[in-house]
DNA sequence: CAAATCTGGATACTATTACTATCTAGATTA
DNA sequence: TAATCTAGATAGTAATAGTATCCAGATTTG
């Protein structure tokens, strides 16, 4: 397909997929001619997974870049590819030591294992000491539930993966990105349903 | 305090507390001559919420805006501040109507009740579109998982609210939006140790 | 077969967001 | 009394994510 037909089926303008071109977010097309490119259902996946992570994951171009990278990468295990995908995520942050020891009593506690040069047990510590520095900290119960609900729907997303290594991969990346958003949300509308009740 | 003061003990510079007062973000201090204004406590709690919403929970300045002068409204119930902060950060979108009935199905399917002009059944809709349009549907299972570990937080969140009205608003509001990070961080810690075991 | 349209690629421009910097007139501190 | 600080206004900047324009060449249509 050439690229207004590409444009047409992901709904995204032609100057927009010149830029991601530009910006190596998108392969180029196979050249027909020295003015004329074909570009196949490859691209409009891909185009429709960048345009998802923008839009709903809410990332940045630079973020989305890497993860794509990552993505493509076979040498990575889909175990290295999801530390690709927090790490992008995470911006850096650089809590005090004692937070990150905190954080990382709380693993232990709940008997979870990340890697030690995972960004995300600073960015635990950062979220934790924002709430404490607004007057408003977790207590201990309050985070083991919300450590049960994480462990309930991570255990959801981590099974039932596919066993090809590409297929895998890039499940794991919209599984952990694009979800994220569905949790939210549902977590706001549980809210708003017993705040009506309450009031 | 002065200025200086309340720029060092918030760690936000002065050239940006400025622009918090010019964007009406932060309340102006009592002036004490025409060069000369104090500012209190409630500045500093207010600043280090602006920078929490900013930095931790990456809301856009408009947004927190917005959330602020829900939370200053006198005249608003925590429900309609929550209400106010859930449509402050659902993007306009603009999903079909197929799918948005979609989504309220499963709303009814989990008996919960959310107001008819909420923002937050076609948020979810275009989230899950997004999910189909990538090839990455979730199907019903999954769904009930996040909704039954949505349902747990929400009802953690909900409980404990203080009486005083303003201390409510304010604890809702950070409730639901500085706890977020926390939950996503929390859910990836989880999938990368369940990761870990299976790789 | 010729005019109008489309294409890839390069370059330049634009809108938005969130600050920073500078300036001025006046106040405070050393 | 000289150096520093302050409020408020105005102007400038860096990053992000596109848009717009142009060109030489290719393709479609009348």
């Amino acid at each position: 397909m050439k690229m207004s037909e590409l444009s047409a089926r992901s709904g995204v303008a032609i100057p927009t997929i010149k830029f991601y071109l530009r910006e190596g977010l998108l392969r180029r097309g196979e050249l027909t001619s020295r003015t004329q490119a074909s570009y196949d259902d490859t691209h409009l996946r891909r185009l429709r997974l960048i345009r998802s992570l923008v839009e709903v994951a809410g990332l940045k171009l630079d973020v989305v870049k890497r993860v794509l990278a990552a993505v493509d990468d076979e040498s990575r295990t889909r175990h290295e590819v999801l530390g690709t995908a927090h790490s992008s995520l995470s911006a850096p942050a650089s809590p005090s030591v004692e937070d990150v020891k905190h954080a990382r009593r709380l693993l232990a506690h709940w008997g979870w294992q990340v890697h030690t040069q995972s960004p995300l047990p600073a960015a635990l510590a950062c979220a934790l000491r924002s709430l404490d520095s607004v007057g408003h900290p977790m207590n201990e119960e309050a985070l083991d539930a919300y450590a049960a609900a994480a462990a309930a729907v991570a255990a959801v997303d981590v099974s039932e993966l596919p066993a090809d290594r590409t297929d895998a991969v890039e499940t794991v990346v919209v599984g952990t990105l694009l979800r994220e958003p569905v949790l939210l949300i549902l977590r706001r509308m549980a809210q708003e349903a017993r705040s009506a009740r309450n009031e």
